[in-house]
DNA sequence: TGTACATCAGTGAACGCGCGTTCACTGATGTAC
DNA sequence: TGTACATCAGTGAACGCGCGTTCACTGATGTAC
């Protein structure tokens, strides 16, 4: 049955949503499309009338994923953000964690558009880390920010396929201490 | 038609070497079983002689693609390896790259087997690195090998995302130019 | 403001396809004599 | 060393399943009067 405009706009978010938790607890191929429909509390056949195909969903999660709304929690300094980062709330939480660190290699595979939304959002990264990074000049902070931003991305990664929670504990804990801020 | 036991090796063998190229460049999901034995030469028929499902393949491949003989080429002082870990050629021989890499973020919702194996890869990765790195104690270089181990991933999963080959070019030079390593 | 009907979001059955896996068959291998 | 036959790795057709996607239908919405 029609339902409202406004209802057709909340359905919209509740399958982004959906895709964008669902997609980063169990990567892109591993969910399916009636999945994300169900969870959003629709039945599969209404998901063509609001994206094109999954590709396009799969685009539309992450952009949301990426949104610096919600990545950039209540504007923290980047000390504080590599604080929430490399903690074991943020490994267990994958569901809504950052995305480069729940689905990176497969992006790296991904659409053009994919990954140029995640380059957008790389650049936006360094650029916020420079604008904070000890360093005599420009350069010396964007290399700071680089680093420490692959650092992030990279211990998570190996962080979440570690078996062993000991040693998971100790590649987060570790790379926070090794990097240069407060 | 019944082989030689040479012959019976050697497939399983190019099974392998197909199977840790294939993953490596798209993915475990994305590959199928008949690939990989049109790939090794054979019909998909015969896969089930030599491995008893797909999982068991992907932890058998992972396992190839991890083997230290493969991975640490010659021996390698570390800033020679971390040279060659973010160069370009690396970046985009992604057939024959680092496992943690190429299928990081898939790892880590893989297996029990699959995590175990990459478990004891991180540990030698970080027992190796640590007998070079700078540092005054024992638990300062290991503090480093794990800091460098992480920023090594983490460089190499940006950049094969970015879609930009300036950025991500940059991305693996300031990446490896901040290391403490020669 | 109330009524009549065109619109269209959602439903659920269905489609076609490709996947992992199985199996009857083939014919070269390798063992027993 | 040579022969006879049991073994078994590989072939390719087939199976069952679940996926992304389509579509005829339903009935609430929202517009025109």
């Amino acid at each position: 049955m029609k339902v409202s405009r406004e209802q057709v706009s909340e359905h919209r978010a509740r399958i982004l949503a959906a895709a964008a938790r669902l997609f980063r607890l169990r990567g892109f191929d591993e969910v399916t499309v009636a999945e994300v429909m169900k969870d959003a509390g629709l039945t599969h056949g209404a998901f063509y009338g609001h994206f094109s195909s999954k590709q396009a969903l799969i685009v539309e999660a992450v952009g949301q994923a990426l949104t610096p709304a919600v990545q950039d929690k209540a504007r923290l300094s980047v000390a504080a953000y590599a604080d929430g980062y490399l903690s074991r709330g943020h490994r267990d939480d994958r569901g809504s964690s950052c995305a480069f660190s729940s689905l990176g290699t497969e992006a790296a595979r991904g659409s053009a558009d994919l990954r140029r939304l995640m380059t957008q959002s790389v650049r936006r990264q360094i650029d916020r880390f420079s604008a904070e990074m000890k360093g005599k000049t420009p350069h010396e902070k964007r290399r700071a920010a680089i680093a420490a931003w692959s650092a992030l991305v990279g211990a998570m990664v190996l962080a979440r396929i570690v078996d062993d929670d000991t040693l998971s504990e100790e590649i987060l804990t570790e790379t926070r201490a090794s990097l240069p801020l407060a």
